[in-house]
RNA sequence: GCCCAGAUAGCUCAGUUGGUAGAGCAGAGGACUGAAAAUCCUCGUGUCCUUGGUUCGAUUCCGAGUCUGGGCA
């Protein structure tokens, strides 16, 4: 029998937090945040990470695991993730994933399997290269030779996703757009309710305006530069996140705090687009809207109908 | 009051040697299977300020007006 999972979705900004830790509560559940900049320690303000205030005694999970510079990415997401939720079985509790990182999400969701052999970093890098070095045709033209469907479905300026591709085929001998077709119609082993909190366009982007303010006035500009002084370097994945990026060229000079701010604010904004355009293509999706005008209990009312529907009434 | 420069897409502006116009940004839509808060793709008709004149034809040239900058009084 499938077990229970609950995960609520949505873009940046759109309550997720609050509402989770508020449906834990009522179902005797323990969260799983699936989100990629959460992990880290250090990255507070920038992230929106969750208090221990906030948690209110509900037990949270994959938050502060990492350093900045180690290394995150969907394997290790579903691996820590798989432990977690398995976990929680264990003990009788429903995990419940909370997070705005839909990729994270559907691997976990689905079971996608991922092989430690699968991946070679240096290989990457040298794609990469070559890329610059002879243009993305090139790079593009040896993925049409290897994998003719991959290449046609993957645009030469794409050259992450490219270089993936090929490096995969180079690593395990087999084509990633086969690999993919496979993945994808897996058979997940939970019984899944996925909800995508939403409010209208305008008042999620002015939400997140807002929210940028605020991050300034908690000191954001001090965390950045927190963890410039402690050795964390520019370039690592960590750093390339909302709020961080936008911020070391305002730390070195290179910017002004005015200027920084109006790009946080647009990219988060562009950011939150991209979001609802992943969640748009989940079709087991529930959409729960205008999620900012509403009272919580009238929300959670919503997502716990859904729920008992579902799951028919099990554990709940 | 006078002089100069502007007035074109939501914003900043380019342009049309006179044949009704296009970039960036904003915005919208989409893709996504090991960097995903990343990476990438697609989408631009608007009284070209108003009004006379010249012209086959004016947003473009000329005149007047209005507004906005800047300068001089």
């Amino acid at each position: 029998m499938k077990k229970p999972l609950i995960v609520i979705a949505g873009p940046t900004a759109c309550g997720k937090t609050k509402i989770s830790i508020e449906l834990a509560k009522k179902t005797g559940g323990e969260i799983i945040s699936a989100d990629s900049m959460q992990v880290y320690k250090y990255m507070d303000i920038g992230t929106a990470k969750v208090t221990k205030k906030e948690m209110d005694d509900i037990p949270h999970y994959m938050i502060d695991e990492l350093y900045p510079d180690e290394k995150f990415n969907v394997v290790v997401f579903k691996e820590k993730a798989v432990s977690y939720i398995n976990d929680i079985y264990l003990r009788n509790k429903l995990p419940i994933i909370a997070g705005g990182t839909g990729f994270y999400i559907n691997a976990l969701v689905n079971d996608n399997i991922f092989m430690s052999t699968n991946e070679n970093e240096e290989l990457r890098k040298n794609l990469y290269s070559e890329a610059e070095l002879f243009g993305v045709e090139y790079l593009h033209n040896k993925l049409k030779k290897i994998d003719p469907d991959a290449a046609a479905s993957i645009h030469p300026n794409n050259i992450k996703r490219v270089a993936r591709a090929i490096e995969f085929y180079i690593l395990t001998n087999q084509r990633i757009s086969e690999h993919n077709k496979i993945e994808k119609n897996r058979v997940s082993p939970y019984n899944t309710a996925l909800f995508v909190l939403n409010m209208e366009r305008g008042e999620l982007y002015k939400r997140i305006d807002l929210r940028v303010d605020i991050m300034i006035e908690n000191g954001l500009l001090k965390e950045v530069e927190n963890l410039i002084n402690m050795g964390y370097d520019k370039n690592l994945v960590s750093m390339q996140g909302l709020g961080y990026k936008e911020f070391i060229p305002v730390l070195n000079g290179e910017k002004n705090l005015e200027d920084a701010v109006y790009e946080l604010k647009k990219s988060t904004r562009h950011f939150a687009k991209r979001q609802l355009t992943w969640f748009k293509a989940q079709k087991n999706a529930i959409w729960v809207n205008d999620v900012d005008k509403r009272d919580i209990d009238d929300i959670l009312n919503e997502i716990l109908n859904h729920c008992g529907r579902i799951f028919n009434g099990a554990i709940l």
